[in-house]
DNA sequence: TAGATTGTTAATCGATTAACAATC
DNA sequence: TAGATTGTTAATCGATTAACAATC
């Protein structure tokens, strides 16, 4: 089978790992050393047959009767979501939500380092967020070849997401990590995950909108 | 068939009405009239189908020959997600995500406007992030009363995040939009969206991960 | 009228769940 | 050994896509 036929994972199943990977990293913390099926289906309220079908995408065996071992499970995850070492990546676009991005603390435990942010604000070139750094954008080409960043965050406005999107790819970047609602058109070879907000959103509200209905 | 038995409407579509609603209110600007499937299956890089059995969960019915008119279908998109009207939100937990919420100003294309922060940091409490005032939490339960708030925004630390989400539920909260990792139990009549940023994360850095074993 | 486009019914695909065999 | 638990195969469910009928 050629390579680039290789079969993807469900994408459910990826989705649902760092679930697991909570869990398991909280029940390594308080002592334990295994934990079965039945236990995380129960902490995760999901059936215990998804479970298995899920882990089982890691490449991990359980022992009958025993369960996982939790270290080995740890790595597992880890390891297939390319979260054992941690990767850099850049930000563009420092507004508010890039702001928040370069705050959040939580990315560490995901493999994630913000590096540092850019921007063509001259108001914000040159101050940091967070600790973080606001380079001028003018620069990103040079510093992400030099530093091998893989992954941009793109938090710029919408009108010029994809501006912004083709020149990443000509600095080197593989990866573009997109809270922009813009639908950015790339190469094969690039990997593009959107955030969309606005369709968590249409669920919360539509669902509520069902709700407050029913009721009257 | 008793309202509680009310089919639901299938996710990936809801969850892709807004798409639509921001491709149509691009057109209305440019002052297009009306517009086909074919049209907007291009611009968003579907199957036309798709196209349509989406819009008609709205209710919308379109002119063969002709398409939809645009005014109506964005009517349509707005009333199905309850985006008509802008409904007020109280956000709790101002940490550095919450503050980027504060700050993001699309929401309001999505019928949300965040009318304050609640947090319990006394060094915070009585600030004001992004224009928007900073209250002590205590002072949520009678806010949200009075104010008839039935969206609440949870950005805490993970570990309080339940003991949070039940005093929203008493003070009135009806639908929690959940920034948190953690699970929330919730009685059947609150609705919770979870955001999950580490989901979307697991899917960027597992195909990066691939795209680049690959190559190697 | 002819042709473009909508709307619906049927077929396919993928994910979840159920049933059961394997194993420590 | 017996029983708990894993892992796999089959059945179900839901969403997507294909085929086609309806209609302006």
């Amino acid at each position: 089978m050629p390579t680039d036929t290789v079969k993807g994972f469900p994408i459910p199943s990826v989705r649902r790992l760092p679930l697991y990977l909570r869990l398991l990293r909280e029940l390594r913390g308080e002592g334990h050393d295994s934990v079965s099926c039945t236990r995380i289906a129960e902490s995760l309220d999901q059936g215990t047959v998804q479970v298995r079908k899920d882990l089982a995408i890691t490449g991990i065996v359980g022992r009958p009767k025993v369960g996982y071992q939790i270290p080995e499970l740890i790595d597992a995850i880890e390891t297939f979501l390319g979260w054992k070492n941690t990767r850099d990546a850049f930000l563009v676009g420092a507004g508010s939500l890039g702001s928040a991005l370069l705050g959040y603390e939580g990315f560490g435990d995901s493999g994630l380092n913000i590096v540092a942010a850019f921007d063509t604000n001259p108001e914000k070139v040159g101050t940091r967020i967070h600790e973080k750094e606001v380079l001028d954008w003018e620069s990103f080409h040079d510093l992400a070849h030099r530093m091998h960043i893989l992954i941009g965050i793109l938090t710029v406005p919408a009108d010029v997401a994809q501006e912004v999107t083709n020149a990443m790819i000509l600095a080197g970047i593989r990866a573009i990590w997109n809270y922009t609602p813009a639908k950015l058109e790339v190469p094969p070879t690039i990997v593009v995950e959107d955030v969309r907000l606005s369709s968590s959103l249409a669920m919360l509200s539509s669902r509520l909108t069902r709700l407050l209905e029913s009721q009257r």
